[in-house]
DNA sequence: CTCACTACGAGTCAAGTTGTCTCATAGAAT
DNA sequence: ATTCTATGAGACAACTTGACTCGTAGTGAG
């Protein structure tokens, strides 16, 4: 039995998807239509329209494709894992790919339901996993807390989001602090 | 002489602009088509097409229909004033029509010059009031600031945005107290 | 090595879209 | 009334889209 196994199968979907990311971080979301995306792949068109009848699922696993900037599992002190992942996360918000994805999920969500579940998901994951690190915090008496835990995201990745996306700028050391420091006093100073 | 006054060139002008405003909202950016325009507008193809020969001005004019949040002049004590415009910011994220404006400004402008320079002179407004309000306060001793003022709009603004165009859900008035106590440390509470 | 299988590229095709132009009409200024 | 001009309707070629066909060649089983 071959089909999802084929090699040929395999190696147009790589071809495919690679074809669709490059496109949407050089020419956007728009520029990801089965004619394109075939040119830039070197397949068929035929074999894009094989593999994804519709354009906007491709549009959707090629994003998928990049990788999102997310939080580790949580060590103690917090303080220093809380700065360590902000920085990294920092630093993938720098990326042009990153910022592409973002800023396309958060718009093409706001009207098509696939990517608002993708929206949806990626955002809760880092409310609850941030929420829980900082509760944990709390209880082990490492910070008391000046806002509701479940805020904290918004709080801490919402500057550099913003920085990133708005003003396009790098976000600096400064900020991150400042957004540590604003999520509640923290036990002692590290 | 008519032209630019003529009430037909005019009436036209403004149904365009209206259709293109609302099929942005309700269906994304990429339903900004002469087409699509032309039929909601109840007006020729032809008339789209005479208006603006391509979609992507009409798109940009059409998006600078929707009013914006901004600061308003700053008032002693600026605290207050803070937390009024904040409030009135995150009362503007939650509405539709803002939403889309912003989230597809922050995308369209990765990959379109016109864009990007809207974005970023919307961007440079928001910092430049809030900078030079804080710097204000901070002169008149109201607030020692615990950051850069030019991270000021980062750290307040950012939080809501995030909330808005990637959580989706309304800012609550503990976010703008936090994001309002992360500035710095203010001369009385109040 | 041979053979059956199947994913593929190339090509064809109808239907729809895009951008341009023409022309008669009706709304506006004088 | 008369002149001007923005408009809607329609015609049009060029292009795009989505679906289909067919010969070819890479692939796995025997």
């Amino acid at each position: 039995m071959t089909g999802e196994t084929d090699p040929r199968f395999l190696r147009s979907r790589e071809a495919i998807l690679n074809a669709a990311r490059e496109l949407l971080l050089e020419s956007g979301p728009t520029a990801v239509t089965h004619a394109q995306v075939a040119e830039r792949a070197g397949v068929g068109r035929a074999t894009v329209y094989r593999h994804w009848p519709q354009a906007e699922p491709l549009l959707v696993e090629a994003m998928a494709t990049v990788p999102m900037p997310f939080l580790d599992k949580p060590t103690a002190p917090i303080k220093e894992w809380l700065r360590r992942e902000l920085t990294a996360i920092a630093r993938q918000l720098d990326l042009d790919d990153v910022r592409a994805v973002s800023t396309t999920l958060a718009n093409t969500a706001l009207w098509d339901r696939t990517m608002d579940a993708r929206r949806a998901q990626f955002a809760r994951v880092l409310t609850d996993r941030l929420a829980a690190a900082l509760d944990d915090a709390q209880a082990r008496g490492e910070i008391a807390l000046g806002l509701t835990s479940r805020n904290a995201a918004a709080m801490t990745i919402g500057p550099m989001y913003y920085r990133s996306t708005i003003e396009r700028a790098p976000t600096d050391p400064d900020l991150i602090e400042a957004a540590i420091n604003a999520l509640g006093t923290w036990a002692t100073d590290q």
